[in-house]
DNA sequence: TAACATTACGGCTACCGTAACAATA
DNA sequence: TATTGTTACGGTAGCCGTAATGTTA
């Protein structure tokens, strides 16, 4: 509604004749420009009558083989021209490819859980590489991300590799093992660096995190170990999770294992990885195949594959630094 | 020399299609935005798909019946389409015209010995009823005036009227009578109220302002009046002719009466008016009568036409006031 | 079926170049 | 005569509209 009649109304002029004009204006003739433009004069002369014509003001006065003279209006003209053309040239070293600098656009999609591995060193990094780049990100649901990069609205979508749908490429970032998340002081919170049977805590309450994606998984985890949870609490929230077993009412699995072994309550937590047939899962970046991606998302894809994989090894390596004597198989 | 190669080379892009681009974006749909812009849909799609093929990105992804959403890039597009189109919108507005404001720029030139007295009423008034106009003078002497008339540097020409060539159009300003000019101690400095028979100052030595138009002008006056002056010195400077005059060197005849009684020296000078047949000379604002004047002018030359003869007639009642008892005609 | 985007085709206008003309130094 | 701007004319490309087609809710 906000209507700016201008807008909806065709504008007199063209961007090529204030291009013609200034040029003109500099060569102080018509001939001059045009050579200067590989065009011919008529061109040029049409072009500066139809400009004088569009604003019905006098821009040069003609002195016959003198060449041409800016007029008092002409010179006031000729800074707002110039003014103009500065930020379509501005709009088009912004949107098209520079040689040396690349600018843009790009907006990453990523599954909730996965933000906070995963977005700081991606951020961090491409925005040293490409400073001139705007990048930003949306967090949410699977249903929402998968929506928004139909729509288009994202570029990009950190997730996991079984929650892709069809008609995805992606880009391999990084794994998470499924663990077991217990209370500090829980029988089987002990051992640490041996992996655990889970069929021991089957009769044991469970926390279920109730987000669409990672409920199924989990069950689907836990059902491949011959596990069927005694669920007792459900949230969406993980840190709820978390601090719920940290009270000792339940025990969960989880995906992210976020370094500090508290809950927000200050309860200790601890995890132990699975003994038994439960394989890592695949973070990716992915992307719709029949779209092509924008010059800024596919930088980003190829930073990402770069630069993501290196940071997950090196933060394999801090893990196993703080538990020595782990036998977890990487 | 200045080579900005994308002003040389022709732009890929056209105003029309940002604007339409925008439009698009605001509706949400080909569609919507046609009906708004009064176009058909396949205006619309054509111009959205050239941007898109210009710039070599997609900007729009198209969900077939529920209109199109912004991509990433098209966002980032977006605002530096607004921004483009914003500037062209400011130089529609300062350039046509506004419906309530007036904008644009005007020279003035004007002949130097006129510039004190004429130039600051008129630019003073003008700018306090047009703020927006940039307005700007040149002063200098008849020739080069003419010339810059000619070739539309200027856009107004502030004149005596004796001095314009054919072919000018011009608005009545003011008249100046001339005066003789004599130091403080002369024997004619006297019952300054009465005219003066100069042709008893033939004899005395004579101070020629020797500037192209006013030489010849005084030299035409005293001819009239039966006078061959006795030219003892010429100077082209105003101040200098009246600074001989103070030294009691000799007289002079002027059209200009400064306020001050005082030569640069200090020293004293007073002036009476002639007796016989010297008409005063009338000060025009002048333009080529061929050459159309700028919209900006046009409002000057309406301007002036008011203002500054009112202004000359409250400055001639002052005059009247410092010399309550005198006869000159008006 | 309704809504929307796209493609195909024809008409119109704008832009460009060659050629001829006019005007000035 | 040489330089420059303008007009006349013809060709090409771009823009627009109508009609038909394809796709999805």
């Amino acid at each position: 509604m906000s209507a700016v009649t201008s807008r909806s109304s065709e504008l007199p002029f063209t961007l090529r004749q204030l291009q013609l004009f200034v040029a003109v204006a500099e060569a102080g003739s018509l001939t001059g420009a045009a050579d200067q433009l590989l065009l011919s004069p008529t061109a040029v002369s049409l072009a500066i009558g139809h400009l004088e014509k569009a604003l019905g003001e006098t821009l040069f006065t003609r002195q016959r083989s003198r060449g041409v003279a800016l007029t008092s209006t002409g010179r006031f003209v000729l800074d707002r021209a110039r003014a103009v053309l500065h930020t379509a040239d501005e709009f088009l070293q912004d949107t098209r490819v520079g040689p040396d600098r690349l600018t843009g656009a790009v907006t990453i999609g990523c599954f909730q859980s996965l933000g906070p591995t995963v977005l700081p060193i991606l951020l961090s990094t491409f925005t040293e590489r490409h400073p001139a780049v705007e990048i930003s990100f949306v967090e949410g649901s699977q249903d929402e991300l998968s929506q928004a990069l139909e729509q288009g609205t994202i570029d990009v979508l950190v997730c996991y590799d079984f929650t892709l749908p069809a008609g995805s490429e992606r880009a391999r970032l990084g794994t998470r093992d499924p663990a077991v998340l217990l209370p500090g002081g829980h029988w089987a919170a002990c051992d640490l660096d041996t992996p655990l049977d889970v069929t021991l805590l089957a009769a044991e309450p469970y926390i279920l995190l109730a987000t669409p994606v990672t409920e199924q998984h989990a069950l689907k985890v836990l059902g491949t170990l011959g596990v069927e949870p005694e669920v007792r609490y459900r949230s969406t929230n993980i840190e709820t999770v978390r601090s719920l077993v940290g009270r000792g009412l339940g025990w969960t699995l989880i995906l992210q294992r976020p370094a500090p072994n508290r809950t927000y309550e200050g309860l200790p937590v601890v995890t132990r990885v699975l003994r038994g047939d439960a394989p890592p899962e695949v973070v990716v970046l992915a992307w719709r195949r029949n779209r092509p991606l924008s010059r800024v998302a596919r930088a980003l894809v190829e930073h990402a594959r770069v630069v993501v994989p290196e940071a997950e090894r090196r933060s394999d390596r801090v893990h196993d630094a703080a538990a020595p004597a782990s036998v977890v198989e990487h």
